[in-house]
RNA sequence: CGGGACGUAGCGCAGUUUGGUAGCGCACCUGAUUUGGGAUCAGGAGGCCGCAGGUUCAAAUCCUGUCGUCCCGACCA
């Protein structure tokens, strides 16, 4: 490619709307533009970027035995509601009407279309086991999207759906994912991690994440210094007891509390450790106000509350459902409560807790589990970094992800719901079960440039680079150089590589910075002095490793330097 | 959805407090001199100041509304 005819425009300052690494680099280097909030245009390089990952998905989708097909973007909301996910799927579901009114949407996923299609079609276990997968642009009507492609409302994914006889077949499925999912991110050049995540309201009963290790990630991961346990802290746990306290019983006692609505106002009011304390939080669980008690200075995991209460609507319950209930916020307390109680495992092991009297300005101190109060117990906070590996003796660390990849037990709830079967041997009707794998491919495009990049600009892995050489001559006036570029740049192309010329009348050192900005792993350099003693020269983009070679040998020459790219 | 900020030329911004000819840098066009890491000089083009009302002799500036964008939080399959 020409870089004269190349629409690539870079911007020497980053635009306002940009806020992390990866979003300033893609606006910069002109690979994409917005269009709308979390909408964007793929200009030519961030398109190829984006395609290169793609093949590399097909190729390992294909591989693994799954074939590619595509479904529509749009779903007629009959599917959705034979699933049942056109109530529960909530404002996400980015839906629209046709002319006549009839209601559609716009696919997030594409479960239900899948599963209507393979249910009309497969009705043999001779048939079985199955896995399509598409790339598509997939619609989420996020309330806030951010980052640019981190996360937007409109997308590129690898969706893929697998159809199995049994779970024992879905395990095989679920491994071929997780094996070609961890060949895919290793071949992008991806420093990851594949995490234990939540299940989620999907259902199913195993799930990984691929999490991309950055500081950027909005996912928060807890991973084990010795083996390699590593889970979502939405779900990690931890081998960890709390040691049941000797301290003796002291007598209940209420005491007055005046404007203590925070745990915090409440430790520094009566001069307690946050340890010592409780805290309420109460969530409308499928229409039922539940307070849970944690310690004072933990964080409630919400996820773990709702997967033990199988609840499929969760919120924190608003100001008029507590009054509802008859709690006084900001006082709440475990005694003599009404409502469903649950208490986290380190409460029940504390002794002489402070809590709220359920009366506005008051706490009680030297409250103990099964003498004051009961409720039912499980391990409902937030593990933290610096607690035990659930699998070893080793100690839990915590990091940030970007998650660019999800494998996922789905089971039979859309096999079920959609009425998927097929026959066994002995002519039974049994519903398939299935598996789904995703891919954000914008956003694992996203996360490489959060992995690689300097103050010049994107490194990109060779793998999913746009173009793997520029060639840059000094001066388009000299045509010595001009000439010795046109025929490197044939040669080049000719033995397979994707090349930039620079043929642009620029300035040396525009060019150079534009090279450096869009990331291209090798950059050879035409100039008069080397040029002069038969030689052109290279560097490296990763490392900036520089050198000369010969004219002549040019071809052999940068097929060796390329095998030192990554 | 709650909180905060912002909308002025393609990009980055000043101007708004105190109403009075719309500015700067980069990019762009012409020419000259330059030419190995974002050149210099001279000349030039480009703006419905987000949009709609209102106040005023006069509005980028004040008031009301509205649309859009970003950040924090909440939410998230």
């Amino acid at each position: 490619m020409r870089y004269s005819k190349m629409f690539a425009p870079t911007l020497r300052e980053v635009p306002a709307e940009a806020e992390i690494v990866s979003h300033k680099l893609m606006l910069r280097s002109g690979m994409m533009r917005k269009v709308a909030s979390g909408i964007y245009t793929y200009l030519p390089l961030g398109w190829r970027t984006l395609e290169k990952i793609s093949d590399i998905i097909r190729e390992e989708m294909d591989r693994s035995g799954a074939e590619e097909l595509m479904f529509p973007i749009v779903q007629p909301a009959e599917l959705w509601q034979k699933s049942g996910r056109w109530e529960v799927y909530g404002d996400e579901l980015w839906r629209v009407k046709d002319r006549h009114g009839r209601d559609f949407c716009l696919g997030p996923t594409h479960e239900e279309v899948i599963t209507s299609l393979i249910a009309g079609e497969v009705k043999s276990h001779k048939q079985l086991p199955i896995m399509l997968y598409q790339i598509q642009n997939k619609y989420r009507d996020e309330r806030r999207p951010r980052f640019g492609l981190m996360r937007g409302r409109e997308f590129v994914m690898k969706d893929c759906y697998s159809f199995d006889r049994d779970d024992d077949g879905l395990d095989v499925s679920y491994h071929i994912m997780y094996d070609a999912y961890t060949r895919i991110f290793k071949r992008c050049g991806l420093d990851f991690r594949p995490v234990e995540a939540d299940n989620g309201a999907i259902g199913g009963s195993s799930s990984h994440e691929f999490m991309v290790l950055a500081d950027s990630g909005e996912a928060e991961i807890l991973y084990c210094d010795k083996c390699d346990y590593a889970a979502n802290t939405e779900i990690a746990q931890t081998a960890d007891k709390p040691i049941k306290s000797q301290e003796p019983m002291g007598e209940v006692e209420k005491v007055l509390t005046p404007n203590c609505a925070t745990i915090d106002d409440v430790a520094d009011f009566l001069g307690f450790d946050t340890k010592k304390t409780m805290k309420a939080l109460c969530y409308t669980a499928d229409n039922e106000v539940v307070a849970i008690f944690i310690r004072g200075d933990r964080r409630l995991n919400e996820i773990k509350v709702q997967n033990y209460l199988g609840a499929v609507t969760f919120y924190m319950s608003t100001e008029e459902e507590l009054a509802a209930a008859g709690l006084v916020k900001g006082y709440i307390g475990p005694i003599d409560q009404k409502i469903k109680v649950l208490v986290d495992e380190e409460v029940v092991a504390g002794r002489n807790l402070c809590c709220g009297a359920n009366d506005k300005g008051y706490h009680l101190i030297n409250v103990n589990y099964d003498r004051d109060f009961t409720g039912e117990i499980g391990q409902f906070r937030i593990v933290e970094a610096g607690e035990s590996c659930p699998h070893c003796d080793g100690t839990l660390r915590s990091a940030r992800g970007i998650e660019v990849g999800q494998v996922f037990k789905l089971g039979t709830k859309y096999s079920i719901s959609m009425e998927a079967n097929y026959l066994d041997e002995n002519g039974k009707s049994n519903p398939m079960v299935m598996g789904c794998y995703g891919i954000g491919v914008g956003r694992t495009m996203a996360a490489a440039i959060e992995q690689n990049y300097d103050d010049d600009g994107i490194v990109w892995p060779l793998a999913i680079a746009p173009y793997q050489i520029i060639i840059v001559p000094v001066s388009e006036k000299s045509e010595t150089q001009m000439a010795a570029a046109e025929k490197l740049y044939e040669d080049l192309t000719a033995a397979g590589y994707e090349v930039i010329f620079d043929d642009r009348s620029e300035r040396a050192g525009v060019k150079f910075k534009d090279a450096d900005l869009i990331g291209i792993p090798l950059r050879i350099t035409i100039g008069d002095k080397s040029l002069a003693k038969g030689n052109l020269e290279y560097k490296i983009r990763r490392g900036g490793k520089s050198g000369v070679i010969s004219v002549d040998n040019a071809l052999t020459e940068i097929a060796e330097i390329m095998k030192e790219i990554k």
